[in-house]
DNA sequence: CTTTCGTATACGCATAAGCGAATTTATTCC
DNA sequence: GGAATAAATTCGCTTATGCGTATACGAAAG
């Protein structure tokens, strides 16, 4: 079952990268597992909203979850169909290059080296780069 | 100006490609420029749908249109920005290992070679391969 | 067990997207 | 010129999407 599958599916991966809010969650995932506390600080975007579009993604199997704690832990996931990870590592690549999301990142670097020094985020695990 | 862009543009982009009959018609228009008539053939919707979803392709610029008489030729366009171009390729690829949408592009081939058996579309202008 | 904190979900609403049906525009043919 | 043909556009309508607000869940701390 490497999937022959539908359209349908590609459809729905495109549907899951055609929000701004969504493609800016994934961009700062990328490379890290990153916790859902960093998100709502980092884009200043409410709660719920965050944690909705991060449901979203991870119901088209992009992104998985891990629990630690209280905490909730977010990371992509390559997705099983090979056209689809395709997809997903060229979308990749061009967020890299988008200079507001390059932006999103630095913020992201700053609040992992210091999260006490935000007062939303004191105690909050630190995001863990990948490997390679 | 080659956009140093805003990540809207790409969310803008996904949009365009997150519906079954655009993708199934930037999968007809992989390689070859076809005419509309084609497409109301191959996928049996009606026009107007075909045509307002080949306007909305135009107007994210991922398809450019070629008046010939009363005959209107689609045909793929690179966007301008690499990664919305690179992300495009990527997608036709995956396109092209879908069972369904390879069986549309059996069908427009073969109408391709014999268009006066399809009473809907005789006299119709040939697709052109490109060359390459 | 109750409280607290981080996160997820439910609900109602406003806006957007896609569709069929009818109409308009553009071009050729007579 | 008018009729015919290919394609684009407009108009209501239905359905889907994203949002804020309020609420529920789950783990840990007291």
């Amino acid at each position: 079952m490497t999937s022959a599958s539908h359209g349908t599916d590609l459809a729905q991966l495109f549907a899951a990268l055609s929000d701004r809010t969504r493609l800016r969650l994934l961009n700062l995932m990328d490379g890290r597992e990153v916790c859902v506390c960093y998100f709502v600080e980092i884009l200043s975007q409410s709660q719920p909203k965050i944690s909705r579009h991060l449901a979203y993604l991870r119901r088209v199997g992009i992104v998985r979850a891990r629990r630690e704690g209280k905490w909730m832990h977010y990371r992509i996931e390559q997705p099983a169909e090979a056209g689809a990870a395709a997809i997903l590592e060229s979308t990749l690549a061009a967020l890299k290059a988008d200079r507001s999301l390059q932006a999103d990142r630095a913020r992201l670097d700053r609040a992992c080296c210091v999260p006490q020094r935000l007062v939303t985020l004191r105690g909050a695990p630190v995001p863990v780069t990948a490997a390679g």
